[in-house]
RNA sequence: GCGCCUGUAGCUCAGUGGACAGAGCGGCGGCCUUCUAAGCCGCGGGUCGGAGGUUCGAAUCCUCCCAGGCGCACCA
């Protein structure tokens, strides 16, 4: 740790450790909602009565009585079964404030650091990319760059399937339009369909190119982009390494014995082709041994079965199958007429990217698909998305950033740091500091459980406090103006990195 | 049948052991001669799917049950 480059940790951080200190036990720091119960509060006396054999309450007014010693504690008092509730000083809230810059909150993983890969999307270039893709890579990215602002060392890969079966039969759809036959079994409809047969291209190099634009214009910026032929080119000598036989015409992967629920099929023996999991395996050990400490893979609840396989893979090829880390989302189904149907490109069933796009924008449409939580299944009925998206709360988070931007055009004052505190904080200006003092544990928070929708939950509360501060005091012009102007720069920072982190832009006019 | 996920206000959802369970939307009622009313304030609204258990304390952890989604392919 001698020449590690600790981030000074924040006020927050700082006051938990010294209370810490005084009561021989990690102190938690929480924002009680109630403003009776202090700007901060903590439950360490209750956590630790039953080792110290005291009275919770008891040991609480202890704390209390050590904790009033705090130069940044205003007050502290013993609350209920024993919470010991605290209000902090004006001079800590303006050292607070004064932390706040461009970058504030991030950092929080650079002394462990990894490399990092997130493997997101990767649809098959059999169509144009679905609201599920957009999920995938909506959430993905997001997990991205939260990773990113962590201090990670983060890359983003797409890999394209397209030399396997659905491709084939994608073309071939494309190829009968265009001769008039009939459709190949289960082969592709829709709209689509019909508009690239009356185009004199290749329907799956066209398609590569729309999936490449689509993605640039949903702001999500792919690193490397993989094709399965270029994998299934390392399968060869990859066989030896791995543990396998051969029984009903097929070698199989011995997978069962590396945790997975039963073993795969790698190769059809009568014509050699390589099934599947052959390339899967093989870009396993493309990943690793690329020197990412950990590759992400972003996959739709109908890939669950996944988890088992690949790190079954990594382990039989000798790797740490810990390096290998699924993250699934729960699905987007498509509601139509009040009914509920999974997605399928193949059937025609699909609202497009593009579509929700054009409807309601990047913005509202990000928004939308990371503010619920990955776990958490998503209806999607485009015609009522359009009609709520003036209702969607990111213009209530864009418009605090441009009402700041407005008020921050009607002065010339650069950004001054040695900024007077006035001895007395008004209510609204106390709340939105302790408020903005949160985003650290946010962001940090957000990366580390892979959960980009509590950013839009937390942009959404610094919005309302800031609205309301607006509403109620004036900046320009005021007594304290170099502090509310401090004050609002600080918001406008935090809302702008919040929105920044989920890939929605902060606008200075609305 | 087995595995993963979900069930919280009329609707869409937050809340990974703490103090009376929160927000947005919808409903009702107020607030613009002042930095953007895409805003602010107020009112109403709940057996946290159900039953047990662990705990000083459970929406949160454990078990069982009910309901829904997704898997359990030589498709990806």
């Amino acid at each position: 740790m001698l020449h590690a480059r600790r981030l000074p940790a924040n006020v927050v951080d700082r006051l938990a450790a010294s209370l810490s200190e005084l009561a021989g036990a990690p102190v938690e720091l929480e924002r009680p909602s109630d403003p009776e119960h202090g700007d901060y509060a903590t439950n360490i006396a209750l956590r630790t009565a039953p080792q110290r054999k005291q009275p919770p309450r008891e040991l609480a007014a202890e704390l209390a009585a050590r904790a009033q010693e705090l130069e940044e504690i205003e007050r502290a008092e013993v609350a209920g079964p024993g919470f010991l509730n605290l209000w902090v000083t004006t001079a800590w809230l303006a050292e607070a404030l004064q932390e706040i810059g461009p970058d504030y909150g991030s950092g929080s993983a650079s002394d462990q650091a990894q490399r990092i890969q997130v493997e997101l999307i990767s649809a098959n270039p059999a169509g144009p990319l679905t609201v599920g893709s957009a999920r995938n890579g909506a959430y993905g990215d997001s997990v991205a760059r939260l990773l990113d602002y962590a201090g990670h060392d983060v890359m983003r890969e797409y890999y394209f399937n397209d030399a396997g079966r659905q491709v084939d039969l994608f073309r071939a759809s494309v190829e009968a339009r265009r001769s008039g036959q009939e459709l190949p079994e289960g082969g592709y409809q829709g709209e689509y369909i019909n508009e690239l047969a009356a185009l004199e291209v290749d329907p799956v190099q066209h398609m590569l190119g729309e999936i490449r634009r689509e993605v640039a214009e949903f702001r999500i910026d792919i690193d490397t982009w993989r094709h399965q032929g270029e994998i299934e080119e390392e399968v060869a000598a990859l066989l030896p390494r791995l543990d396998t036989y051969e029984a009903e015409g097929t070698i199989w992967a011995r997978t069962s014995a590396y945790g997975d629920d039963k073993d795969r099929p790698l190769i059809r023996s009568s014509d050699g082709s390589y099934l599947y999991f052959a390339a899967d395996v093989a870009y396993v050990r493309d990943k690793l041994e690329r020197g990412f400490d950990l590759a992400i893979y972003v996959l739709g609840a109908d890939h669950h079965g996944y988890v088992g396989r690949l790190k079954a893979a990594a382990a039989m090829l000798g790797y740490d199958p810990e390096r290998i880390e699924v993250l699934i989302y729960q699905l987007v189904h498509i509601v139509e007429g009040g009914l509920t149907k999974k997605i399928s490109k193949r059937r025609g069933d699909v609202v497009f990217l593009h579509e929700l796009v054009e409807k309601i924008g990047v913005d509202a449409a990000r928004w939308y698909l990371i503010s619920r939580g990955h776990d958490q299944p998503i209806d999607i009925d485009v015609d009522l998305a359009a009609e709520r998206s003036q209702k969607n709360p990111v213009y209530y988070v864009q418009y605090a950033h441009a009402r700041i931007a407005g008020i921050l055009r009607n002065v010339e004052a650069a950004e001054d740091s040695s900024v007077i505190v006035p001895k007395e904080l008004e209510r609204e200006e106390r709340d939105l500091i302790k408020r903005l003092a949160e985003f650290p544990v946010i962001a940090a928070e957000a990366a580390e459980r892979r959960a980009p929708h509590a950013i839009p939950i937390y942009a959404i509360r610094v919005a309302d406090d800031f609205h309301r501060f607006y509403h109620e005091h004036r900046v320009v012009g005021s007594e304290t103006e170099a502090f509310r102007l401090a004050l609002v720069r600080a918001a406008q920072h935090v809302i702008a990195r919040a929105l920044d982190l989920i890939g929605v832009e902060a606008p200075e006019r609305m």
